[in-house]
DNA sequence: GGTGTGATCGTA
DNA sequence: ACGATCACACCA
């Protein structure tokens, strides 16, 4: 199906605080023309994780080797390994030197589905391809060497087709926090209804 | 539909 | 020692 994803979100988009930024990910498109063929997105869940002030962030004790692509430009791809086997990808926020990012969650597959299906050969169904952060980052094939990549320009962006975010999107607590470590705020956004969306809010 | 649990290893 | 998780088993 033929789409215009080929404007990548500016750079002043990304350089806000997440808890703005998040919310207007929704129903915006992950792209990436890596490959011979194209993946393509659409945004339904995210995370917005803040700085020094949110126990729940990676940057909340400083920088770190692991997490120092949080504390660069705005519009980065921070990609992390965790519990062992998994990648995560975020967008890095502002604003500023302020070392946010937002933790893409799910999304609904547009393009490349066979790509995606040959990556996650577990997913039984289309639903299960990006129903998930580290699910999300597996169809598209992200991983420590898209660390720090730039969002803004090149093969992987972010990309506004012209669905506009949810005027009121389902926000909840963020998924995995333990108690006490931020999972007070509720800085988890989403589609609602969206089949897609990944697990219930904790 | 739901809940419970093992896998697996870099990071601090 | 623990995690910004997933898949599968099992029960309903």
């Amino acid at each position: 199906m033929a789409r215009r994803l080929n404007r990548a979100l500016p750079r002043r988009f990304y350089d806000r605080d997440a808890i703005e930024v998040a919310p207007e990910l929704l129903n915006k498109v992950l792209v990436s023309d890596e490959g011979d063929e194209r993946v393509a997105a659409r945004i339904v869940e995210v995370e917005a994780y803040r700085g020094l002030d949110d126990p729940g962030s990676h940057s909340y004790r400083g920088r770190t080797p692991r997490n120092a692509t949080m504390f660069g430009p705005p519009g980065g791809l921070y990609t992390y390994f965790t519990y062992g086997m998994h990648w995560c990808a975020n967008a890095v926020c502002g604003p500023g030197e302020q070392p946010h990012a937002v933790l893409l969650r799910a999304a609904v597959p547009l393009d490349g589905l066979d790509v995606m299906r040959v990556r996650r050969v577990k997913a039984r169904r289309d639903r299960d391809l990006c129903a998930g952060p580290a699910r999300l980052a597996q169809a598209f094939g992200l991983d420590r060497a898209h660390d720090g990549i730039d969002l803004t320009r090149g093969p992987i962006r972010i990309v506004d087709d012209g669905m506009a975010p949810p005027d009121v999107p389902g926000v909840s607590a963020r998924i995995g926090l333990a108690p006490g470590k931020g999972d007070e705020f509720p800085w988890r956004y989403y589609v609602l209804s969206d089949p897609n969306v990944s697990g219930r809010p904790r």
